[in-house]
DNA sequence: TGAACCTATTAACCTTTTTTAACTTTGAAA
DNA sequence: TTTCAAAGTTAAAAAAGGTTAATAGGTTCA
């Protein structure tokens, strides 16, 4: 399973170290910042997973901040830590959207449960290995690298079985191309998004016998998996 | 949108009757049980969205109702309540799997809120997905980038979509074109600014059909999607 | 070793979508 | 009424992706 990426933004740097060293011990990728300056631009560059933000920083406060990330990337969970501990400032922060407002002091193993919450809740499909799974009247199996079709087994390359279970599991939402790339390649360079275009066409092709299953291109951004009745 | 279904155990009476009206007029369906005795047969017999449990119960304790319930239905998501409020009390509540813990005495608000991030999380695609809505005389829908106007399908491109849920989204009511720029875009440059022109000028295009629909200027601030009848 | 085979990558050419540019119109402020 | 920025309109340019085929790279096995 791949580590969850959290963006921490805390002013506090005995509190951050802390905590950081708490979420990495856990498996975490922690990306630490003192202040929430190009924020936006740390979220476009790395991936994350959630974000958590203190209240009461520096020039830009928690909240404005919330505002802003979420403005840009709505489905990105974020929650919120601090002092303020003012029920009217817990409401205030889950209005904005908060999965979570945790008041300072807080336990740490209360942080990563917590946590483990929002992340897990996110991501429902986990364990693809080795189970066979339904994608309409398919059957795909990661492990033995199959895709089964009404009695007839296709045998699958690596790259094929890796980008199908991407698909998977992102299905019905919105998968980012650089993402993939970086994910499947190791980087985004112009030729290996060429040769990902050339995969996702053989694997519409093999898909194209259960009419519910649609790849859209979402350009300049990626592809949308949708499996479903279509009307 | 169907009525979310709330079991709520809680065996101080005053306290559970402000809440159960609250939550009722929040628009959920309540079911209020001072005990936990034959929970698990409630949940059988009423479809169950969340339960709510409070921790210091006659007899069996809630915890204890928690590890019950998830045995049998391990994705029904709970919370607990409590005036135990000891970090390690919250601990355990969450390690049992809750989905929150409220110390009492709670806000009701925040209540509210928190089980709204609980319900909508759990039910996160199928709202969005495959949801046909009816723009004046046009069909549109976002899931399958179509607009439909008396049996003519015209399939859209991903931004034209993108542009029309957002119109949709704030129908009757006021667009900023900044938001709109950082939201489909991730940033207002001018020239992206331009950009957005000349989709608008397409839509309105697509949608002139119907003259009941318009897509109104408001210079220097963005646009109003009005619907209806053109009084 | 090298021929047959399979997979991944690159190339070439085409289509569609998005962006940019250029020119026109509009509306608010001076 | 003049002026200028914002928005409307249209067309062309640029970029992304679709498609198909050729090439490269590596295994396997005789």
């Amino acid at each position: 399973m791949k580590k969850a990426s959290i963006l921490y933004v805390e002013d506090e740097i005995s509190l951050a170290s802390i905590v950081k060293d708490t979420l990495q011990g856990q498996g975490f990728l922690v990306h630490w910042y003192p202040h929430g300056q190009d924020i936006l631009t740390q979220i476009e560059t790395h991936h994350i997973d959630l974000v958590i933000l203190d209240v009461m920083l520096p020039k830009q406060n928690g909240f404005e901040l919330a505002e802003k990330i979420s403005l840009v990337h709505p489905d990105l969970p974020f929650l919120f830590t601090s002092a303020k501990n003012q029920s009217s400032d817990v409401i205030q922060g889950l209005k904005l959207g908060a999965k979570d407002y945790l008041k300072k002091p807080f336990n740490l193993e209360e942080l990563l449960l917590r946590i483990n919450n929002i992340i897990s809740l996110n991501q429902p499909l986990q364990a693809i290995q080795n189970k066979s799974i339904a994608i309409g009247q398919y059957i795909f199996n990661a492990f033995d690298q199959t895709l089964i079709f009404a009695d007839t087994v296709r045998n699958l390359t690596h790259l094929e079985t890796e980008i199908i279970s991407h698909l998977v599991k992102k299905i019905n939402s919105d998968l980012i191309k650089k993402n993939m790339l970086l994910q499947i390649w190791g980087d985004d360079t112009q030729s290996n998004s060429r040769n990902l275009d050339v995969y996702i066409n053989k694997i519409r092709d093999y898909l194209s016998q259960d009419s519910s299953i649609r790849i859209v291109t979402l350009r300049g951004k990626g592809y949308r998996f949708i499996v479903g009745p279509s009307e």
